[in-house]
DNA sequence: TCCGTGAGTTGGAACGATCCAAATGTAACC
DNA sequence: GGTTACATTTGGATCGTTCCAACTCACGGA
């Protein structure tokens, strides 16, 4: 709980120091750092002075001990180097500063083992929230013991395993999954593909399960037949996404599109299949979902379904702040609207 | 200084309730957190139990407070979305919290004056040390007054304006900019290139000027003239670098191909030359710097120096934790090589 | 019996801020 | 002059932990 790991820290200069400084109490030179009303115009200036001469530096994590309150908010993502989640935590990390809080990071590869030891270990910095995108299989009820009952928290992108009551009391942020890859599916249907897989993904993540449901949903009413081999799995990476793709060729009746999980998904399958001599946006067709960065300027451009991710960030840090103004205020979960964007990886059955 | 922004928290259990709790005195639960030799197993056997019990959380801000010393690790950066940088923070925080430290994240968007307030900020949570990339034209002197004299800072990327004393004092972490970038430029001018420009960034940036000198040299050394108008300058974002094509081609003597400053800027370049109807790959040669993920994926794929940026986060970290061991330790500079990839961008002139 | 020893435990003062009730000084009023 | 009102200022307790010197207790040796 405790485990060893600090640095030493040079003497700060102190409110006593500056209260010894400029011949005043500790109590004023603390209402005048607060800008309290309270304080002589004459004193302040004088207290002022001296803060600056002695290059004073707050010291907020006193303060909070003190107050009981925390100015800062844990956020937890699955993989910092998946650019859907570099623009995320860009977002959050935004808002939050504009509202004074600073973000304490930590990111879990989508093992619930570290998502456990992350949780620990920030908890004990004493954030006054948390914003977490679980990883594949995260528990609720792990995540319940390791923050405890009381700490506000904001759930993005996936839901937790198993229902508790307390998990009631969150707030969530999550995208519109299942509309979204029944659209993607919809979109190849119409483009002419019959024989449609679903890739990527591992389907004890909510969110894989959503989106494949809203792929079944699209086929199924097209009256299309969905064979078991066009379901592949993948940890929701690129590399493994390369290493899957022969796993869509392995039974009889071969697809000719495939609807993926994500877009980082989708790029692995485009370099597995190139590596299969198919070239996607000509062979086969592809889409994707989240619209990084990169989805634009992949070879072809990947059709995909666009979430925002920076937008998603800044709006889970409001949550999360309009939490902390009104602890009371009933949970709200906001489902965040995705938009189709074509692109040439979803080319029509030739 | 003291800005009001801050999450009421509940009433959480402390030592004293533990010790309460099981009859014994504070001073025993702290040493049994501690994991001391010194308390009786059954002792030690009753308080865990205790400490289960009652959900017990460590504080960590109240220890650090008594025992001046600090968990946390400030990560200042330019631009999270940028994935040279999400792949580098990823690498610090990964190290960082392998040796139980938690990283607080701060972005400049490379304004000099957003990073005094992010500095400010972060300061004021009492970080061990910082990891500093600093943003374009930012001055040392500038950060000095932001963060004091005494913290332990590690710079990467970009040494900072105006030297000063205690501004040897820092350790740094630097890429190895010049003969990076007078590498590609002889692998352009070896391919039969002779109007190279060089395009992205700011002069007021080291790195950027170590990039151009790296350029210069080679040309130099090739004994090729080098036009004024074959120097664009622009913020390193791929959306700028866009905008600032055209420039490109405004004097007399057009070039055939252009080392960028980094990649963003690189696949920025290829955007904007196709906006004039150029290709990148066949009518004009592109070279970049970082190889990010995006670039072996771009169209065309795009040469570049590689800067394992991930590597270079855990590096940095690593800097950090060293320094933090050894206060004494005299400042190190480490310069990371990088190394030339080659690929379809950097065609041979045609 | 007395003393020394070592293992185990403990009260109380820190750390640097904030809160609160109370003290101070001054001016105004009757 | 005495009382009240108001504007400022202030000591001391407190937040949750750690440190330190001191204490208790059982045991063994002289």
């Amino acid at each position: 709980m405790a485990t060893e790991s600090s640095a030493p820290v040079h003497r700060k200069t102190t409110l006593s120091d500056i209260a010894a400084g400029c011949g005043v109490s500790r109590a004023t030179v603390s209402l005048v750092l607060r800008g309290s009303p309270l304080v002589n115009k004459h004193t302040r200036a004088r207290v002022e002075e001296e803060l600056r001469r002695q290059g004073y530096v707050y010291n907020r994590a006193a303060a909070n001990l003190r107050r009981r309150t925390s100015s800062s908010i844990a956020l937890v993502v699955n993989e910092l180097a998946n650019p859907f989640f570099a623009e995320f935590a860009a977002g959050v990390d935004e808002t939050l500063g504009e509202a004074g809080f600073v973000t304490l990071l930590g990111s879990t590869g989508e093992s619930t083992t570290r998502e456990q030891a992350v949780l620990g270990s920030l908890i004990e910095h004493g954030p006054g929230g948390i914003i977490l995108s679980p990883a594949e299989g995260s528990e609720a009820r792990n995540v319940l013991t390791a923050i405890g009952a009381h700490l506000p928290v904001v759930l993005f992108n996936r839901e937790l395993g198993g229902r508790l009551p307390q998990y009631a009391h969150w707030d969530r942020l999550m995208l519109d999954n299942r509309p979204g890859t029944r659209q993607a599916t919809e979109h190849l249907i119409a483009r002419g593909h019959r024989r449609i897989a679903f890739f990527g993904g591992h389907d004890d993540a909510s969110s894989t399960r959503e989106r494949h449901a809203g792929y079944v949903e699209a086929m199924q009413a097209a009256g299309l037949k969905i064979e078991p081999h066009w379901r592949v799995q993948t940890t929701p990476t690129r590399i493994d996404a390369v290493r899957a793709t022969p796993a869509l060729f392995e039974g009889g009746s071969k697809p000719t599109a495939a609807v993926c999980y994500n877009d980082a998904v989708a790029l692995g399958l485009i370099l597995g299949l190139h590596q299969r001599g198919l070239q996607a946006g000509r062979d086969f067709a592809v889409t994707g979902f989240d619209d990084i960065a990169e989805a634009s300027m992949s070879v072809p451009p990947l059709t995909t379904l666009s979430t925002a991710p920076r937008a998603r960030g800044r709006q889970a840090a409001e949550l999360l702040l309009a939490r902390l103004r009104d602890p009371q205020a009933p949970a709200s979960t906001v489902i965040a609207p995705v938009e189709l964007v074509v692109r040439e990886s979803s080319c029509p059955l030739s």
